[in-house]
RNA sequence: GCCCCUGUAGCCCAACCGGCAGAGGCAAACGACUUAAAAUCGUUCAAGUCAGGGUUCGAAUCCCUGCAGGGGCACCA
């Protein structure tokens, strides 16, 4: 297949690799084992990949750069922990159990198999011996003690509340795995459904999941940081009493604009939220029968529709009453739609004139808008604008009823009593100063993100370790009962019908109450396969022990995780629940850190003509194909050189063959050094091994801040230097043509390592490269002899300096002057400044 | 609507703190090899950095405005 070809001189990738698989396999040079290991320590991790079946080349380049990293740091005399495992409970393996009759189990298992198979071929440098599949009850069993201790602190808890549905899935979903109304695995219209689940409880730390983020700026990449302080949604204002008419206690709505409190002319609350269902109890039944109809209208409509910004205004008024705390005025009470039940208190203070939405629902609805903020008058700065007297200028610019637009920018307060000629910030301020002082509000703050709901209606997943009494009670399984493993599937109906098919197998879910000896049911619900993925990477650090989740003696040794390589598209769910985990287990005392990935690294997408490949679009492009092809170092070389890691690749633009022609380039190199290893270096032709120690010293620091690509080409610029060497210059024999190749060598190991490895070996050294450490480049060789220094003047370049490196500035100076270029350019001229920055440029300035 | 990122040869991409725009690759052209082509090897070619303004002795790099592309959040009070 490749005898002749690529290098026409005998590079065969498909006889390199098998047979520097078997010698892996026999020398295992990447296990980590040794407790005792002096060496500092690395972890790096990438994520691990669900049980698909085959690798694509998604995965490929995923490995590929997370073993460039794992490969540099063994290089650079650190222990490396390069762990893999699968996430491999989840619905595909129960789909295919229904649509195929298949056991999910051997599903999963083989097709787990095959990937391990393609990895190996792929010559990731994992640590075999600490492989986890999250559906192995050694896994899960801790999954369900995390579970317990979740339980035990609040952090679990169950609730009947409006969830997202898939009605494809028969499941629920999370908020996060919604995307534009939708399912994000089958695409399906999520509907809203009640149902009593169970959640956790993220939102006790929406704020230091928020403030830590601060933690990873500039490890992390900026636009994860910005997803998820995105997500988290944190708002400051006020939360402010208003009292009902008829209603012993005041009604709390949360607000960003206590200042505007002088405008708030009407309330409106969630038509879907308990407080509406009990003010319309409190009505007349005309309005109970208007408020139904809505209620019913509204819950009808998707989600979609729902969110749509839009979208005409629409709303029942309950005929109920509040009292404005700050100027007593009697307000009516609203029931729509654009107020979420779930958000805040699920209902709002409507200030029309400084909100568009509530302005849009007053001009519907007719309701009085009164304009309490002055945004045409000037703002200065931190300084209050005290100046009541002053006059309003050109209202009618000013008024939203006329204009339809609503006024939230800054400006002078109004209208305000109180507040009348402050700005903005110094209303708000004020206002919640007044509002605490007579207990009628406070400062508060409110969070987008909701709680994490973790229960599914599935059957490929993690039981909840919950009991269910006869009479309703809940009752966590004892830790020593633990696992609770999953029936086997045989005679059970997987099929989706709104329940857990769990519930269907008899002999499992009924068992007994272990307090009294009564019937009981167990919890027929499994987890949510994201909070198998939210701990793993402690998992790794002793897979097969069974009396912990993790030893925290390890974890203190190895996390939190160095280096965590994975797509971007777990920007927000797995990487927030992990972070949030990982919180609890801080504060449980099991770790001492309290972020999972010191830092992340996110890679691009693999695509094909500027879209995403798949089998509909006909433009996928099967990795086996391409290793069959190109073989295993050009497709990691090609997804490395492509550009910087976290852009995508368009497979339109790269050249897996050449990749290939450098490879087989490179390899010849080797073939080529007639030296015997252990040569004096020294004696060696001293511009190759200026090249050679440029590339050693600048390496490291590329690889470190991802230049990968760069590195790629440093390597291929030295490839070209040492071929012209072996050629036209020192020839084959040079210490420095040894220097160099072996240099190559140890820099194509992160890229291409079959072929570093074959390189290796021909240089005359034992396996394997991969264990080689880095060599330090000579300072004395990278020093260059002379540079040029560039004399510009008036911004042009007028003369290029052949100088000494440590020419001093004023050496470079007179050189200048002295130049006939020079001095033909400046004459007539007078010179306002000359700069000098040795040794690189003179520039002088003339009049 | 709010927020973020990116615009450099035909294409993918380099360029440290502002200091000679070019490292590498792809494509192309030419040459060698070949009866010829492919493959291979060698040589060569290329833009003044999206547009406009500003700061500076000096701007791809910093600032402002605009255009184009990509992304996140979005009836979140």
């Amino acid at each position: 297949m490749s005898e002749q070809d690529a290098a026409g001189n005998g590079y065969d990738f498909a006889r390199i690799q098998a047979k520097w698989q078997a010698i892996w396999d026999e020398l295992e040079p990447f296990a980590t084992r040794d407790p005792d290991d002096p060496r500092p320590r690395k972890y790096i991790l990438d994520m691990f990949p669900y049980p698909s079946g085959d690798l694509h080349m998604g995965h490929a380049e995923a490995y590929a750069l997370g073993d460039v990293i794992a490969r540099y740091w063994r290089q650079q005399g650190f222990t490396v922990l390069h762990p893999i495992g699968w996430d491999s409970f989840g619905l595909p393996a129960e789909n295919a159990a229904i649509k195929r009759g298949l056991d999910p189990k051997k599903w999963t298992y083989e097709n787990i198999e095959q990937q391990k198979k393609a990895m190996k071929q792929y010559a990731a440098s994992f640590d075999w011996d600490r492989v986890l599949h999250t559906s192995d009850p050694g896994f899960y069993k801790w999954n369900q003690w995390l579970f317990l201790k979740m339980y035990e602190r609040g952090l679990a808890y169950r609730k009947a509340s409006w969830v997202n549905w898939c009605p494809q899935d028969q499941t629920v979903l999370a908020n996060e795995q919604v995307e534009d109304g939708r399912c994000e695995r089958c695409g399906a219209f999520a509907v809203k459904k009640k149902l009593t689940q169970w959640y956790f409880k993220i939102t006790d730390y929406a704020d230091r999941l928020l403030d830590d983020l601060g933690q990873l700026e500039g490890t992390w990449p900026s636009k994860v940081i910005s997803m998820q302080r995105n997500w988290i949604g944190r708002s400051t204002g006020a939360d402010v009493d208003f009292v009902i008419e008829g209603r012993d206690e005041p009604l709390t709505v949360f607000t960003t604009r206590p200042d505007t409190l002088f405008g708030a002319t009407f309330m409106v609350v969630a038509p879907d939220s308990d407080l509406a269902a009990e003010l319309v109890a409190g009505s007349t039944p005309e309005v109970q029968a208007a408020f139904a109809d809505y209620l019913t209208q509204v819950q009808k409509s998707t989600e979609i529709e729902r969110q749509d910004a839009g979208r005409e205004k629409t709303g029942v008024f309950l005929d109920r009453w509040a009292i404005n705390p700050v100027n007593d005025e009697r307000v009516p009470i609203w029931a729509a739609d654009y107020v979420l039940a779930d958000y805040g208190h699920g209902a709002i203070m409507a200030v029309p004139a400084h909100d568009q939405r509530d302005l849009d629902f007053a001009l519907k609805f007719e309701l009085p808008v009164r304009v309490v903020v002055d945004t045409n008058a000037p703002v200065t700065g931190a300084i209050p604008v005290v100046d009541p007297e002053a006059p309003i200028d050109d209202i009618p610019s000013l008024d939203p009823l006329a204009t339809g637009v609503a006024l939230n920018g800054d400006g002078r307060m109004i209208n305000s009593g109180p507040l009348d000629g402050l700005s903005k910030t110094h209303a708000i301020a004020r206002m919640i100063e007044i509002l605490e002082k007579d207990g009628r509000g406070r400062s508060a703050r409110n969070f987008r993100i909701r709680d994490w709901l973790i229960s599914r209606q599935r059957f490929w997943g993690t039981p909840i370790p919950i009991i269910h009494a006869e009479n309703g009670d809940l009752i966590p399984v004892a830790e020593d009962q633990l696992p609770i493993v999953l029936p086997e599937t045989e005679g059970l109906d997987l099929m989706p019908k709104g329940t857990s098919p769990l519930g269907g197998a008899a002999d499992w879910i009924n068992t007994t109450n272990p307090v009294d000896g009564s019937p009981a049911k167990r919890d027929p619900d499994t987890m949510d396969t994201f909070v198998d993925s939210s701990w793993y990477f402690l998992r790794f650090l002793n897979p097969n022990d069974d009396t912990q989740a993790f030893d925290p003696a390890e974890a203190e040794k190895w996390a939190p995780v160095d280096q965590y390589v994975g797509g971007v598209t777990h920007a927000i769910l797995h990487l927030l629940y992990a972070r949030f985990i990982t919180k609890v287990l801080y504060d449980m005392g099991y770790v001492s850190f309290t972020e999972p990935f010191s830092a992340l690294l996110n890679q691009g997408m693999v695509l094909m003509d500027g879209s995403a490949m798949s089998k509909s679009k006909g433009n996928l492009v099967r990795l086996s194909d391409q290793l069959q092809e190109h073989g295993v170092d050009a497709i990691r070389l090609t997804m490395s050189f492509a550009g910087p890691p976290e852009d995508d690749i368009d497979w339109a633009d790269v050249s897996p063959h050449g990749a290939e022609k450098f490879l087989a380039r490179a390899w010849r190199l080797a073939g080529d050094v007639t030296s015997e290893p252990g040569v004096d270096w020294s004696k060696g032709d001293r511009a190759l091994r200026r090249e050679t120690h440029r590339f050693l010293a600048d390496a490291p620091g590329l690889v470190e801040s991802f230049k990968f690509n760069v590195v790629v080409a440093r390597i291929m610029e030295l490839v070209n230097a040492t071929r012209k060497a072996i050629d036209t210059g020192a020839g084959g024999g040079d210490p420095a043509v040894r220097e160099a190749v072996e240099t190559v060598a140890l820099g194509l190991n992160l890229f291409a390592p079959y072929t570093a490895e074959e390189m290796w070996e021909t240089l005359g050294y034992p396996p394997s490269v991969a264990l080689a450490t880095w060599r330090k480049a000579e300072p004395e060789l990278l020093v260059a002899e002379s540079v040029v220094c560039v004399v510009q003047i008036d911004g042009k370049i007028r003369e290029k300096l052949t100088v000494s490196p440590d020419a001093t500035e004023a050496e470079l100076e007179a050189l200048a002057m002295a130049s006939p270029n020079v001095q033909r350019t400046i004459a007539g001229r007078e010179i306002v400044r000359t700069i000098v920055r040795a040794p690189k440029i003179v520039s002088i300035a003339t009049k």
